[in-house]
DNA sequence: TTCGCTATGTTTAACGATAAAGCCAATAGT
DNA sequence: ACTATTGGCTTTATCGTTAAACATAGCGAA
């Protein structure tokens, strides 16, 4: 077994120094292109494949890669239309730009020390959703550079779409059909948390993605004049089973409920399971809105399709990943979004 | 602007040497726990968080992270239901195991030295598609662990569905179903090639997948005892339009013909819709059958649903991973493969 | 008492590259 | 003809870490 092969081996056999090799590859200006061309063909001959990439971070501190974080398990992360869809965002910037991009997925973890946190990027995009969480706090603490990712951005670089503007707009849409007995179905305020509370008290959330779309709901009842702790407000863990228990612990609070607002598409289809199984018709019965336009709110197999709010989740990671690699100054870029509205909305039957 | 904060600053801090700092990191058992407990509070304190992962990969010739590579751009990787299931199995594996996964775009590149090729990864798995691909070839010419996907695999690792066996089984059934007269669609043999030839003539083909998959049409065809070159087959870039092309032409080549084999359910939509533009009924004029099973073809959008062959791409891609992280040995892992038969094939009405 | 072992550090030498400055000859400017 | 400038290569220092070998003290066993 021979010895590893690096710079200095093709030096050797050249009669030329380390540096100029080094320069054959990352320099070609330095040397006279001759001599490039005989560096390259030696290389290649003895089966050098180029500088040794952490020899050459640790020289440079450049990576060339990005890292991306999400707070869900990466597996997760390959099974939700929406992360996909913003990991492609992210992919057509990595690829016009040549950077690697690295996926770091976070382990069950204990509070010990987690390697991969500590990856071999230039700046992450942080998707966090929980403030609190310990992992997002780590990379907070980082002296790279960050963009986050539906997350409160203090000082930051961030993206978000505009959640209070766009669920003010949803339930104003859904006043001006009268309804007058609203409920809602939220993801977890505070990590792991379910239950259910009136929306007028005071919101404790770490999760600046649902206080912003609760608070834009708020926003438009108050204004006209609703007193918001008759809305009720159902916590549930972000999936459909979740949220047709949520569904059926809204009715019990408030059996007059007309409308249901779900901060996510995924509740809503839970909500629109839920309603199915008890008997009460959408939209006739109950209007039901969600938040994200996954491809099953508009699908054929989907009846009625669904009533939400779709923003260009493609763009929200290019414009992650150009403000990342760019690092064109703090700023919080804000994603369009747009009210979808089918029909599992309609004006309450009296 | 203060200097950069290492281990050494921390063991002057503390009066220790940069050594055993490393340990209270990378080797807890090496000193005693109170030591231990200083060290990693001073660096909390001074906001050290962690070492550097390119010194210590340099060091430790170890970098925790394994690389993907697809022929095809990242970002259609990221919206093709194959590639995203696969990556979703490379996932799992990551998390279990506590390792990065980069994913590597390749450039619009000239013959220049591609540097993300030389990633900070400890082995590749390959998703090649063009054994002639020059990008191919130089992974492949690399001396890192190497799990090929859908690739011939010369004593490698690999991990390939059982494409010969299948596609015989295939063909098999439709002969079952009286059919006489074959068409076959194909994703390019030779990388950007497009045409149409003879089953009979020795196919010459950059890619493995493609041959397996028509040997198994052939071999059937042949025990069945039809003089091959009565079948022929359209080679088409990989999307819709093409194979809609592809379609027109066999049926040029061929107008009897009652059956059309695609390598792949992209292929065959775009076939089941030129039938339908040619005012072919589905199934009772032409048969048509897919492989892959994406979600549209069972999906109620689709009339009538493909029949196909479905592959387990989540454990594609779990089996891709271990392999390499585990590095367990040279071996090919087939996945087994199974027909769904659906209602776009039925017997050919005379 | 003496030997060895363990526990806890320390010293030293890489790992493989690039940056910065230096050196020399050949060319160009005046 | 004499200084600049440039092209082309070399020298040296350093990036931040871990591996390996070495030192020392304390402790139990013989």
């Amino acid at each position: 077994m021979r010895k590893k092969i690096t710079l200095k081996t093709i030096a050797k056999d050249l009669g030329v120094t380390h540096t100029t090799v080094s320069n054959a590859f990352s320099n070609p200006s330095r040397l006279s292109g001759g001599l490039r061309k005989r560096i390259l063909e030696h290389a290649q001959y003895v089966g050098y494949h180029g500088p040794d990439p952490a020899a050459r971070s640790l020289r440079t501190g450049k990576f060339g890669a990005i890292g991306v974080i999400f707070n869900d398990s990466l597996s997760y992360a390959f099974s939700d239309p929406h992360d996909i869809a913003f990991m492609r965002g992210i992919a057509s910037v990595c690829e016009r730009t040549g950077t690697n991009l690295v996926l770091i997925p976070l382990q069950h973890e204990g509070p010990e020390h987690n390697r991969q946190l500590e990856a071999m990027v230039d700046g992450y995009i942080l998707n966090a959703t929980f403030k609190n969480n310990p992992v997002t706090q780590r990379i907070l603490g980082k002296d790279v550079p960050i963009v986050t990712v539906d997350f409160e951005s203090d000082g930051r670089t961030g993206v978000l779409p505009d959640n209070r503007a766009v669920m003010r707009k949803m339930t104003e849409y859904l006043l001006s059909l009268g309804h007058t007995n609203f409920g809602i179905v939220t993801f977890p305020l505070v990590e792991k948390r379910s239950g259910i509370f009136q929306l007028g008290k005071d919101i404790a959330s770490d999760n600046y993605v649902a206080s912003e779309r609760l608070g834009g709901c708020a926003d438009a009842l108050a204004t006209a004049g609703f007193g918001s702790d008759s809305v009720w407000v159902a916590e549930t863990s972000h999936d459909e089973t979740g949220a047709m228990q949520a569904c059926e612990n809204l009715l019990q609070k408030n059996p007059q409920t007309t409308a249901i607002i779900c901060l996510s598409d995924v509740l809503a289809l839970g909500v629109m399971k839920a309603c199915g199984e008890l008997g009460l018709s959408i939209p006739d019965r109950m209007s039901v809105a969600g938040f994200d336009d996954i491809p099953q709110a508009s699908s054929s197999e989907l009846y009625p399709p669904l009533t939400t709010v779709r923003q260009n989740t493609v763009l929200k990671g290019k414009l992650a990943a150009e403000a990342l690699i760019f690092s064109s100054g703090e700023a919080t870029l804000e994603i369009e979004t747009m009210l979808v509205i089918r029909s599992s909305t309609a004006s309450p039957k009296t």
